[in-house]
DNA sequence: TTATTACCCGAGCAAAACACTTGGTTTCTT
DNA sequence: AAGAAACCAAGTGTTTTGCTCGGGTAATAA
């Protein structure tokens, strides 16, 4: 389990699919607008939400994606997971890198603890629970768009997003600030 | 604060050290040799120690390095922070990223708490725990190599290790075993 | 004093991962 | 048939990672 922004983009995603899901199938492209991703990175990520059963799609006009179970059947665990997917344990998976014969590397069970506290955390906090969240901020949530293609208009003119990867960690100011 | 094989292989040098510091000072060579880490890698993870005054150095024959305090007073935190510095907070600093305007993101809490957690976790354990459990685990210390020039002998034998990154999540088969 | 030991430091580099994009194909509704 | 939408494989540029190289500089033993 890796925490990236892909992992940040999935969970963004996901709440934005929880939160109007009630209405029909969403569309990739209707996240895209509201959440500034693009298109076919959802794409890729909604694959892998889909090979792992937590949406399902229905193609076509009028399709989109939909949650495959209850929002609060889903945790942020299964999301990340889903898209960050485990590269298979190459460290201290027995021999390799732990150096000498058999002798576990001396802070395998350091990581370990701390990789199960993290998945304890993430999986104790559901979907449902960070859309409720977003509706107690007062986010608004508009029904679906009267005018089906009042979106498609421009071009998204170019976010000049840089590759900033992994700060999820980042040590600085980023404290709960509320 | 980021998790790195850097971060393990600067918690590993450092039980190495808190292991066999009560002998003296504890060359880099030495470490190099035990932990199969590579000299100048360490010399470059000790550098960044010694500037967060978590280790202290002695130049010269028979010189090295020691803990700056008591093994009980440093944390695994301090050091991955002290090697894996943070790349100063560019996501949901304020503005940039998260989209409109003000409106924090939707996950802003959710990786602040995670954050939070982790922190704490990594916080809570300190240098001495980990030394006394490799003592648990039957370690055996060598007093210091009567023969001092025993080492330099062979170089090493270039040990293909190949460039694999953060897999300290990964998420398989490496829960606590024991 | 001179050689040795060891820390110090910056530049550089290959490989990997990250964050996408490109360019399609398939399925469904109207 | 036309178009909307999901699907998919492959490629691309940038950053980070993990590490080497080549030189220092300081302290000490002889």
């Amino acid at each position: 389990m890796r925490l990236t922004t892909k992992g940040r983009f999935a969970v963004t995603a996901m709440i934005d699919l929880g939160l109007r899901q009630s209405a029909g199938p969403v569309t990739l492209a209707a996240i895209s607008q509201r959440q500034q991703i693009s298109l076919s990175y959802l794409e890729q990520l909604f694959g892998k939400l889909r090979r792992h059963e937590l949406v399902e799609s229905t193609r076509g006009p009028g399709g989109g994606y939909t949650l495959a179970r209850k929002a609060a059947d889903i945790t942020v665990a299964d999301i990340i997971v889903s898209v960050d997917e485990p590269i298979d344990a190459t460290h201290c998976g027995g021999k390799e890198n732990c150096h000498g014969e058999g002798a576990r590397c001396m802070t395998h069970d350091l990581w370990a603890s701390l990789n199960v506290r993290m998945v304890e955390f993430l999986d104790s906090i559901t979907l449902q629970k960070l859309v409720d969240d977003q509706l107690a901020k007062g986010l608004h949530v508009e029904d679906k768009p009267s005018v089906k293609r009042a979106i498609s208009a421009m071009p998204m003119s170019k976010p000049i997003r840089v590759n900033a990867p992994n700060s999820v960690f980042a040590l600085g100011n980023t404290f709960l600030k509320n």
